[in-house]
DNA sequence: CAAACTTGCTACAGAAATTGTAGTAACGGA
DNA sequence: TCCGTTACTACAATTTCTGTAGCAAGTTTG
């Protein structure tokens, strides 16, 4: 079932996910996940972000089950979120050509 | 020259492509724009967020040079833009997976 | 020519989100 | 018992965003 959040009014998946990344640190969190589970406090130093917020921004992604808890090593992305991180990882690349760009 | 954004301390241009795209309504505007020019009110209508808000992003979309203004046609992606819209495109397909696994 | 419309955009007060700091509660090991 | 680690919460200050109204310049219409 999707969920009607914050801004996406239709309810259309599309706009569900641009809502939901679309939210400060979600994405950087998602980046953070990418290469090997991060305990909280981890996280919490790469990004510098405060405790509130990223604790939200977890709770959101694991409700959306792109992240979850494992206690043994912390926190890393689902099945799912590893899909979403795939799609993301040519932004790596593109980056640094955008970066000369402007 | 990589400004440096709020939230994205080091420079590396993927942070702050990451810092970027994830304001509020960023996503969003890049989306709405993936077919075809469209006009601050159009913009506003679709996306209904305030026209402040998306003033800012649009300001700091052209900044990044990733969307211009043709006074002629309306807001539109740059060449830069449509390569970003394309690394994105595969959210689409993939939005729908996702949603019927929540 | 004047009124009406369309354009991008700004002002501003109230509401909501985020920060920064401190601290809690549960658990494990020494 | 004391210390460290864990995830997480409280809360006031600050920043961001909203919602509504309106401006200024240009175009269209009557």
């Amino acid at each position: 079932m999707v969920k009607r959040v914050r801004g996406s009014r239709t309810g259309r998946p599309i706009m569900v996910l641009l809502d939901l990344l679309g939210r400060r640190w979600t994405l950087r969190i998602v980046w953070e996940l990418r290469e090997e589970p991060r305990r909280f406090r981890e996280l919490q130093d790469a990004i510098g972000a405060s405790p509130t917020i990223i604790n939200t921004r977890l709770a959101e992604l694991r409700e959306a089950k792109l992240v979850l808890l494992d206690e043994a090593a912390g926190y890393r992305l689902t099945t799912l979120g590893e899909e979403l991180l795939r799609l993301f990882l040519p932004l790596h690349v593109w980056s640094e050509k955008w970066a000369k760009a402007i």
